[in-house]
DNA sequence: GCCAACGTTGGC
DNA sequence: GCCAACGTTGGC
């Protein structure tokens, strides 16, 4: 079983409108990068679990845990001209973009803020902490991971 | 295959 | 809004 952090813009998908979709569910489209495009088609399984963090906001930080419910299939919205996310080099005899389902399973009571994540020295080397990390979703060791999870029960 | 130009991400 | 980091594009 693998963990990860998938990173999400508040003011375009947060965690509280995962909670309100039908049984807390979604399916996370839009990515467009070759590195987590990999990852969501070859790597994660379902019931893995992922921190739902948000960025590109004040301020950024982990706001609870998601679980993979359906693994890699093509991204519909590659497919759809009128959608934002629109890629016209991928067509569903040969997608090139893909995604999962993700369920909620908690949000966190109080975020743990970049802040409070870079002021740990027990989380050296998370890839959300390394400069220039631009990636959407990464993964977490069974140690990052843990700790984590202590901090959000304090 | 090189690399300059350009676009995006995301913290600050 | 700024800008560092870094991925992508496309001319050559």
């Amino acid at each position: 079983m693998n963990y990860w952090l998938m990173k999400s813009e508040p003011g375009a998908f947060s965690i509280d409108d995962l909670a309100l979709r039908p049984r807390q569910t979604e399916p996370w489209d839009g990515v467009r990068n070759y590195q987590v495009r990999n990852m969501l088609r070859d790597q994660m399984k379902v019931n893995d679990l992922a921190f739902f963090y948000h960025s590109n906001c004040t301020p950024p930080g982990v706001v609870g845990i998601v679980r993979i419910v359906r693994e890699g299939y093509p991204d519909v919205t590659a497919f759809d001209p009128q959608h934002k996310h629109f890629d016209p080099t991928s067509n569903p005899q040969q997608p090139r973009w893909f995604m999962v389902d993700v369920q909620l399973v908690a949000k966190f009571p109080r975020m743990l803020s970049l802040e409070l994540l870079k002021n740990c020295p027990e989380l050296a080397g998370l890839q959300i902490l390394r400069r220039g990390n631009r990636l959407s979703v990464t993964p977490v060791s069974a140690e990052h991971w843990n700790f984590i999870l202590d901090l959000a029960r304090k």
